[in-house]
This record gives structure tokens, sequence and C-alpha cells, in this order.
DNA sequence: CACCAAATAGACAGCTCTGTCTATTTCCTT
DNA sequence: AAGGAAATAGACAGAGCTGTCTATTTGGTG
């Protein structure tokens, strides 16, 4: 049994896109296990057979959701072409579309930095590598366009990207990736003149 | 007993005291009622007494750190002097010296929209209101300041402020303060200009 | 067909949770 | 000193939690 067949189980894979489902729409803490495993139509032993613990699966969950989020990311930047500005806003375009999706609930990393708020706890770490992934991504579309401290512009960027999300999911509005939009399309315009 | 009497029991704002630093210690959700009370040196009937449900302490325990965030907030601002530009600096100063406090453990408003991501749930909206609070302040900075968009810039700088908090928990640094007061100062003047 | 790993149901331990209830005691005010 | 509101300890209900264990069944492969 490779090491890779542990994690292309179907069982497994069942399991972790019902636990995703779950855990974003109602919280990593108030979803019990045996909630999930009557929705998932799977055995606890399952379970704890793939995976150590709830804390892990929850790890497991972040890192999965983490890879889709920057494929996604990563494609819409690509189709915005070359210029860094659109490439910039095409990533609140993304967003603005998240934000009118159905269940749009917040950001399930947000959110599990807010549940697990020990720095050091294995799922807060998680959740924030994300968020640095997201930051490297925008460093890579302010150096293309010549910031002067494109890290730090990147880090700025990040800022608007998770303070929009926020705003977002408690006024059930999309109108914060236009204000989160405008306002970097200024800091980067700013930063390279 | 008159109304005002009832918020003004020695017992009741003992507890709401031990409440708010708990809560925000170690989260919303994972702080029972026994642990509260244990740790407070009061009986389970006096909280009943006075709160409806845990859910009504947390919201009380919101707008109690509300009022007192925007009584220092709102200080600060005017230690500042009248430049609108020095005035919204103040926050971002101020912001840095909590991020340096030995307790910081993020924003116990933005983990409350977190703990409880209902956009109708009466905590989450409790502490979305103090977000709100916050941008009215920063709108009146910005108005002062001759912005074109005065609200829009507000928002868009309190994006800037929710993102510092978040980013300042998990690096356990304050370095976001001065990435997020850089950029709401280019934000300003390019809003005038 | 035989084998063996994987998945199953379901009990179980040992907690913790919110909220209710009772019976008693404290303490302030008149 | 007496009355009454407030606080007390502690049991209780009814449920939920994570994780472990056993005994059984499924299903694909040699």
């Amino acid at each position: 049994m490779s090491a890779a067949a542990e994690t292309s189980s179907p069982k497994r894979a069942h399991l972790m896109a019902t636990a995703r489902r779950l855990f974003y729409r109602d919280g990593y803490r108030v979803v019990g296990i045996d909630t999930l495993l009557a929705e998932a139509g799977v055995a606890k032993m399952t379970l704890y057979n793939h995976f150590a613990s709830k804390e892990d699966l929850i790890v497991a969950v972040l890192e999965e959701q983490d890879a889709e989020v920057q494929t996604a990311l990563a494609a819409a930047v690509e189709a915005a072409g070359h210029s860094p500005a659109r490439r910039l806003q095409a990533i609140f375009d993304w967003l603005k579309v998240w934000f009118e999706s159905d269940d749009f609930k917040g950001c399930g990393f947000l959110r599990a930095l807010s549940e697990y708020p020990e720095p050091d706890h294995p799922i807060h770490r998680a959740a924030w590598r994300h968020k640095q992934a997201v930051n490297i991504m925008l460093g890579q579309i302010t150096a293309d366009a010549g910031a002067k401290h494109p890290a730090e512009l990147a880090n700025a960027l990040g800022l608007l990207v998770n303070g929009a999300i926020i705003s977002a999911h408690a006024t059930r509005s999309s109108a914060p990736a236009k204000t989160a939009g405008t306002a970097a399309a200024t800091l980067l315009k700013n930063s390279v003149a």
C-alpha cells in the first residue's frame, strides 16, 4: 500500500468532501464527528483509520482547500492577460463571484484562524499557510508591476482581500470586492510611480 | 429595582469581566458556563438571573467591549490634533500598541463573527455593529479630510484595519499596523487629490 | 475459490455541555 | 429586630462530545 494510495481512497475522499461542506457551513467546532459520519454515511472506524483525530481531518481539509483555491486563483490571474494591473483586478473579480455564490459563508481559513486562536495550533498554522500562499501570489504580481517594495505592497493587498471577505460575509453583499479592488488599484499605481 | 440597577450589580459586572477575559483568551464556544462560573466564583443561578442565556451574556460582553473600544479610539484620535492625516495615523498607532500587548489574541469581534457565522445570529450581528461603528469613526476622518467619497474610503480603511488585526494575530507581529497605516495614508492622499 | 484488507454497526468509556430546580444562607434596609 | 431580595451549593435532566474496541461483513485479487 503506497503512501499515495492512502490519500486516494474513495471513502477518504468522500469523507473529506462532506467534512469540507459541513465545516464550512456550520463551523469546525460545532460540527461533531457523529454528525459528519451520519451525513457522509461512513463508519466511525473508517474515519479513524484515515485520520489520527478530528484535528488531523481539519488540517487535511484546509490543505486540500488551499490547493484548490490556489489553482483557481492562478487560473483567473492567467486568464487576465499580461498586464499586472489587470491580473490584480482579476483576483477581486474572482472574489466578487465568490461573494455572490449562494452558499458563501465567509472564508473557511479565516474562520479556522478564529476558532483555533492559538497561533501555534496546527489548525491555525495550516490556515495561515494558505494566506501566506495567497500573499506570495500577490507578490508575483506586484513584482511584475515594478513596485518599489513588492512584498510589502503584497501584504497590504492581502489585508484588503481578507477585510473584504469579512465585510462581504457580514453584510451579505459583494460590494466589498469593488471597494477592495479599487483601493488595491490605487495602491499598485502609487507604488510604481 | 430600576432597570439601570440591573446592569450595575457588582456580581453581574464581575461575571462580565471574567467572561470577557476567558472568551477572549480561549473562544466563545470553547469556554463553558461551568468553567466561567468557577473562575468568577459565582453561582450558576446568579448568571441566569442576570442573563437569559449564554448567548445573551456574549452579546452583553460584545456591547460592553464595543463601548470601551470606541471610547479609547476616540480619545486616541482626539489626542492626535486636528490634521485628518494625523488623526488617521493615530488609529494605526493605537493598533500597534494593542498588537504588542502581552495578551493580544486577535479581535474578539472578528472571532465572534467567525464562531457564529450565520449573518442573522444575534452574536454575529452584535460583533458587526462594532465594526460598523468603527467605520463611522473612520468616515468622520475621511469627510474632514475632504475625500471625494468619504464613506467608500472609510470602508476601504476598515478593510485594512481588520486585515491588519488578523495578520498581527497569526504572525505575532505588530508589523501589519505599519503596513496598513502606510496603505491608509496613501489611500487618503489619493482620495483628496 | 480462498484470502485479506477495508469497511461496517454499534456499544462503550469518560467527559462536558446548557439550562432548570430546590433549599438554604447572606446581607441590606426599614 | 424583621422582612425580603439576592446569592449560594449542588443535584439533575437530557443531550452531545471524541476516541476506542469488538465482531461481522463486504469486495477485490491472486
